[in-house]
Parts: C-alpha cells; sequence; structure tokens
DNA sequence: ACCTGAACACCGTTCAAGT
DNA sequence: ACCTGAACACCGTTCAAGT
C-alpha cells in the first residue's frame, strides 16, 4: 500500500496546484481535485500546507519570487533596471492570467514578494530616491503592474462573452457612447500598451525625483468643485 | 403566508447582496445568507437574479456607475474632470474595500461601466488626444486606479496579519531587505499618495499627447538583457 | 505514531412535487 | 401557473476510528 507515486512535499503540493490552475483555471483548483491530481485524498494534503488558503499564499509568493532576476542588480540605468521587472512580472501574468486576481488581492507578504519590492526599492534609492519617494514609487510601480495587467487579463473573455461590446464594435450605441465607439477599434497591442505605461509610469518618477512634477489636480474633497 | 417583507425585486436583491457585503465581507456573500438576511429562501432570488455570478456582475456595474457624475462634463480643465472620476472612483472603493477584486477582476461590461469608459474616453477626445491615444489612455486611467487602489485595499489586512512585516518594521530584516528596511517608516497617506499617482498619470498623458515622452526603455525580450 | 474514511457544515443550483 | 422543499453535486476541514 505504498503511494503511486513519490513521497508528497510541500513543494510537490505547489507545483501541482500550479499545474492544475494553469490547465484548468483556478476554479478547478479544489483540495479534492488537486489530491487526486496526486493519486492521495485531500485529506493528506493537510500534512504539506495548512489550509487552502495558505497554499494560495504560497502560489502567489512563488510566481512574484520568478519576476526577479539576480542578474537585474548589474544593470546600471535605474528606468531600464525598473523597465525589466516590469515587464518581467506582466509576462509572467500574462503567462497564467488567473493568477492575477491572486496576486493583487491578497494581502499576504512571503519571501518572494518581500524580494520583489526589496528589488525595486533599491533600485529607486540607488537612483537618488529619498527614502520618502521610494516608499510612493514602490507602491506607483507595484499599482502599474498589477492594475494594468488585471485589466489586460480579463480582456479576452470579455470579448468573448461580448454581447454589449459587439454591439460597441458593430456601432449600434453610437448615439449612447459616442467616444468608445470612436476609439474601440482602435489598434491594439497589449505588450506595446503596457510598454507605453511603463515609460510613462519611469518618465513621471524621474520627474517626481527632480521636483519637476506640476501643480497638484485637486486632491480629496476639492474635485467635487469644478475648479478650471 | 404572505411574505413578511415588501416583494422582492432585483433592485431589492441587489441593494441587499451590497449592505451584505459591506456588513461582513464578500466571502459572507451566499444565495442562502442573502435570503436569510431579506426573509425568504435562497430559491426565491433566482426569480430577480439569474445566478450569483449575475448578481456579482451587477453589484460591480452598481459601483462603477456611481464613479460618475454628469457634473463633471462642465469642467473645462481636461485635467481636473479626469481626476475628478479618479478621485471618486478611488474614495467609492476605499469605502467598500471587499470590492476591489471584483471590480478589478470581472470582465463583465454593463452600462455602468460603459458609461464610466464612455466618461473618460470622452474626456480625453475633448482634450485633444487622438483616438488612438485616447483609447490608451483610458486602459491607463484604468489600470491606475484600479492597480492603485486594490494594492491599498489589500495593506490593512497585511498589517493586522504582519509576522514578518512587524520584523521588518522592528529592522530585524535589515541585512536581507535593506532597502525596504529603510522606507517602510516613511510617512504614508493613501490618499495623498493616491493624488500623486492621479498627478503623475495626467502629466504623463498630456506629454504623450504633445508627443514629449522619451524614448523607450525597452520592450519585449529587450529587457532580459542589460542595456546600460 | 501515523493515516484516512466518514462526517460536518457549508456551497450554488436543479427540479419534481406540491398548492 | 407559481412557488419551494428536498436533493444533487460539490466545497474546506475536523476528527474519531482504524492500522
Amino acid at each position: 500500500m505504498t503511494p503511486p507515486r513519490d513521497a508528497l512535499s510541500h513543494d510537490r503540493v505547489l507545483q501541482a496546484a500550479l499545474a492544475l490552475a494553469d490547465a484548468h483555471g483556478l476554479d478547478a483548483l479544489s483540495m479534492r481535485r488537486l489530491g487526486a491530481e496526486l493519486g492521495v485524498e485531500a485529506m493528506s494534503l493537510y500534512r504539506h500546507v495548512a489550509s487552502k488558503e495558505a497554499l494560495l499564499d504560497a502560489m502567489v509568493d512563488a510566481i512574484v519570487r520568478g519576476w526577479i532576476d539576480e542578474h537585474d542588480a548589474s544593470i546600471t540605468d535605474w528606468r531600464a533596471r525598473l523597465a525589466a521587472v516590469m515587464h518581467r512580472a506582466h509576462d509572467s501574468l500574462m503567462a497564467r492570467p488567473w493568477a492575477v486576481e491572486l496576486v493583487a488581492n491578497r494581502p499576504s507578504v512571503g519571501d518572494g514578494r518581500l524580494r520583489y519590492a526589496e528589488t525595486i526599492t533599491t533600485a529607486l534609492l540607488d537612483a537618488g530616491f529619498t527614502a520618502q519617494l521610494a516608499h510612493h514609487g514602490l507602491h506607483i510601480v507595484d499599482g502599474t503592474i498589477m492594475g494594468f495587467t488585471a485589466q489586460q487579463a480579463r480582456r479576452p473573455s470579455a470579448v468573448a462573452l461580448g454581447d454589449r461590446v459587439r454591439e460597441l464594435y458593430d456601432g449600434a450605441l453610437a448615439s449612447e457612447y459616442p467616444g468608445i465607439t470612436r476609439t474601440i477599434r482602435e489598434h491594439h497591442d497589449h505588450d506595446e500598451e503596457y510598454a507605453l505605461m511603463v515609460d510613462l509610469v519611469i518618465e513621471g518618477l524621474a520627474r517626481l525625483r527632480d521636483g519637476r512634477m506640476p501643480a497638484r489636480t485637486g486632491v480629496g474633497a476639492d474635485y467635487a468643485i469644478a475648479r478650471a
């Protein structure tokens, strides 16, 4: 009655979970099915992961760890150094779109996520950013990666469903949504658009560092009142 | 045997779902519990919503619809006009953090989401952006709102858990994560930081429109190779 | 000491049986 | 014709009963 495959381990469970989600989506990832995939009962998994939540956290951390490359530290141009991480993260997530919501919304902070944050923070500090601005910069870079990628990752399925969206393409809703109707058919390459956003953010960070940001457009309650 | 409360309706179900999630979080929102909250059995809800998925989509659309204010169209400064929507969206989501993952990840496109997209697109077109750049601009603005807000929304719970994070604050991990240790204690106001990001993005959009963007940092596979 | 089958307390949704 | 209780096919997780 020895197990039909090699002994389980935390890493084998983790890898099987990633493979299962890659193959059949995040919804298909249940403890029961994951167990079946590994040739064991679901309960055996609890010997290696504390809970499904802990497993999801481990998956997130493994993915984020993949965004780091020790090699990047040798890039002397801080813009290129930041761009390298941002593009690697984007590629990583677009390769497994199911992971975006996990990475974007789980508050857990594992070593992978810490090393990723450290990489960005160090790049900014090395570039002469103050501690305060490096802190903001980390959040700006992280927010950009996640927000933009989440949006691109969720778009294909929208087109697949697309009852309303098709009407937009056909121009049937032109009177109600003239702006979208005018722009929706524009050429649209995900990687190209992401690269544009990366450059926009990095240029913005450079301007922040150098004190070249314009006056505020308005903060907090101000925006309710037109200020033109 | 008349129902103990007023007759159900799609809107009453929707409002109850929002209230339940507000009170007890998204995990507490089950059809059974939602029914109980309305004094009916879970199955009665299916008379007014096609499925739980459809209900979640309706919740998203109701929330996003709240980001629009007809008043904004009269703001002549396009920067202020964009900033108004971006700040309203942020406030709306920070008031119900459970909604961020829903809004950020659901691919459904309802009328609320369309009107929100139309507002941003029109603001950009009116400001002289080309159709192509307005299209990119919508994605840039939307990605910024969602990415940044998701990040801020997930942070409080991280601090609550915070085994590793506390060590960072204490400086115990200074040798492993020197950059984060140096920056983590910086003063940090969510609204202030978001306003910074909004201004950074709007300034970036203005520069895009005027053809003042710098040379690309690198796209696609290029980033794997140091280009400094 | 270790493992796991059955069980518990849930899900979303279906549908036949009731009125 | 309308409504809904019971049922189905799942969940994550516990724990006592087995070896």
